[in-house]
DNA sequence: ATCATGACCATCC
DNA sequence: AGGATGGCCATGA
């Protein structure tokens, strides 16, 4: 696939470490495309196509909110994931967002 | 090229 | 707090 703009948020995503989360905005800088943030989820919706699969359960929208949850399966695997790693998910939520967020900006552009 | 869709984001009410 | 609206932009038909 020419997809080259889904492999970018695919790299990106597999870089992030465990018990850390980030968000489709910020991915989607850090691609030098902050407004494209919807590519960024739509990528994670073709994430189940992408090899290697990519934890996208990492990745949560700008409020650290699971809005993408319903998409995995079954659905509470995201969150069943995100605790395994340390992150607490309340009410489709992280906890203690900013603390666990991962800053890809910081990482890729290091 | 145009239309419709989407795991978003910011703003307004 | 929660719903509605506009914007942005890549992908597929």
């Amino acid at each position: 696939m020419d997809t080259n703009f889904y492999e970018q948020v695919y790299e990106v995503v597999r870089l992030i470490p465990k018990g850390r989360v980030t968000s489709y905005g910020a991915i989607a800088k850090s691609l030098g495309a902050a407004k494209s943030s919807r590519m960024v989820g739509h990528a994670m919706a073709y994430a189940g196509t992408a090899h290697p699969k990519v934890p996208a359960h990492r990745v949560v929208n700008s409020s650290g909110l699971l809005t993408g949850k319903f998409h995995f399966n079954p659905p509470d695997l995201m969150i069943e994931l995100l605790a395994a790693e340390g992150v607490e998910v309340k009410n489709d939520k992280v906890v203690n967002f900013k603390t666990v967020f991962w800053n890809p900006l910081e990482e890729i552009n290091l």
